[in-house]
Formats: structure tokens, C-alpha cells, sequence
DNA sequence: GTTGTTGCAAAGTATTTGCACCAAA
DNA sequence: TTTGGTGCAAATACTTTGCAACAAC
């Protein structure tokens, strides 16, 4: 399962011409380790320092660029000025939107069920041709709501 | 109608300690004026490069921080690196969303009328007071999709 | 008069790019 | 061997900030 995660990635990166490098292998493998969670660059950079030093910031920006192109990696912008990306796997962790905290910041999440109908409605009235969507819900978590 | 909003934003200001400043009513105004667009602060900078040369790059960054933090305008974020505002004209104009073209850039507009009862289901299921959400779809303009 | 506001230039933050060297296929 | 990838440092893009002069109330 999450080795077919780590396959799928490669056989993408083939397929469009990218070589699959030690520095992209280990930088998919801290997205698989760490699936949870929402990176950005600078924390995939902080999470490598210490087993590979060598593996420069600019190296991570764009593999990043290039794994959220083929698909591979998800890119969020949660407004607080730095892209966040997790890894995509349909399988285990299905389309899905967040919930964040304008207090402390955490990111939940939520399935996405019922965009689909709203999207062709929206593809219909518009003539605009919808290829994905982005749902948001700020507010206060449970933690910060129970702390006023 | 138009001065109520101008009169409203000037109260909003009063309010919250605000001066109502000959810098801030121009940018106000410039936002009425151009109430179709969605202004980033280089654009409104531009606007105003003509006949208030005297207004700095930082005194509108401010500007529109206070505003959007007023609820006067609205602080978008397309993707593109950079923020956008539109003014915020409930009568005129009530809470909407958009559709942003992946190709040309353009950005189109939809009421939001059905987001209502889904935010309800999020706050009881995951414990999390929602405040306002945000909605986005991504894809390809009537113009865009002609083009192929 | 008091206090918040302004313009400017400098600093900050996230990201991108040029280039010589290096590694995957 | 060919072609794309890498690290580094410099550059870029947008936004924020320090400060002395200034304007609203």
C-alpha cells in the first residue's frame, strides 16, 4: 500500500520526463511519513537537516513544484503566507476539505461529499469549465472556543 | 446608496479609533469606483499614481489592512502571490464566490446561497465554531475553452 | 495639544533563478 | 554520454516596519 504510494510517485515522474533523484525519493518519503500533517517548505527542509544536510531549500522548493504539478503532493494556502502541501492518497485519505483556526492556527479536516452537484450547476450556468475547487471554513477549534 | 457606504466605512473607522484620514477616503473611493474589479495594493497604488502621486506604497498596505479588517473591503487570495480586495456591499452585491480561469487569470463571480446549511453540519460534527468559509473553483473560462 | 498617520527607505519573509558542477538514465 | 538535477548565493516579489515629520480631532 505504501509502497504502491512511493511507485505511483516514480512512475509519474518518469512519465513526464523528471528523473527520480535521491533528493525527490527522500523528500516523498517525509510526505509518507509524515501524511498527517500539512509542510512547507521550510518544515520538509527542518525535518531533513539533521539526516540530510546536504539537500539544499531550493532543492526542496522545487520538488515540491514538481510533485504537486503531477499530482503526487497537495498545495494549500491557509492565509497565513506560506504554501502547505500533504500527500494525496485517494485510497486511504479521500478528496477533503479544512477547517481553520483563526485563533491557533490548526488545520482539521472534513470529507468533501456534496461539491460534486454544486460544481455542475455551477459549470452549466457559467460556462466555465471547473477542474477542481477549494473549500475553507475558518473559525475557532474546540480548544480555543472552550478557552474564552 | 453610495454615500452610505463611504458614510458607513468613515462610522467603521470612528469607531474603532480610526482618523478618517484624506488618504483613506481616496483609497475608499477608488474601491467604490472600481467596485467590478479585484484590486491588489500595486493596483490600487497605480490608480492612484496619477492624481495622488503624494500616497505611499506602505500607507495603502495599511489602508487596506484596516479596512479589510473592518469588514469595508474583502481580502481575497486568488493564488496568483499576491492579495486582492473588493469592496464589500451586502445590498449591492451580497456574499459571493469565484471562479478563477487556470489559463487567462480572469476571475468570474457566484452567488453563494446553498454553503449555509453544509457550515451548520461541519460546526456540530467536528465541534468547530465556523465564522465565514471561503470558496473557490479552479478551471477554464467560456473564452479559455474556446481556445483549443 | 495629543495621538494616530504618513512617506520614505530599509528590512523581512517566502520563493525563484543563474550557474557551474553533478548524477540519473 | 546526454540531459536534466543540484547546491549555493544572489535576485525577486510582496509586504511590513522604524522613524521623524505631519495631520485629524
Amino acid at each position: 500500500m505504501v509502497e504502491d504510494l512511493f511507485e505511483q510517485a516514480c512512475e509519474r515522474l518518469h512519465n513526464n520526463d523528471y528523473k527520480v533523484t535521491r533528493q525527490r525519493e527522500i523528500i516523498l518519503y517525509t510526505f509518507m511519513a509524515n501524511s498527517a500533517r500539512h509542510l512547507s517548505a521550510e518544515d520538509v527542509f527542518l525535518l531533513l537537516k539533521d539526516q540530510h544536510s546536504d539537500i539544499g531549500l531550493a532543492t526542496v522548493y522545487r520538488t515540491l513544484d514538481i510533485l504537486s504539478e503531477l499530482g503526487v503532493i497537495h498545495r494549500n494556502d491557509f492565509g497565513d503566507g506560506k504554501y502547505r502541501y500533504e500527500i494525496t492518497n485517494e485510497d486511504a485519505h479521500p478528496h477533503h476539505h479544512h477547517l481553520i483556526c483563526l485563533d491557533c492556527g490548526s488545520v482539521a479536516e472534513f470529507d468533501d461529499y456534496l461539491l460534486e452537484s454544486l460544481e455542475a450547476q455551477i459549470s452549466k450556468k457559467n460556462n466555465f469549465k471547473v477542474k477542481y475547487h477549494n473549500l475553507k471554513f475558518y473559525g475557532y477549534c474546540q480548544k480555543c472556543s472552550e478557552k474564552t
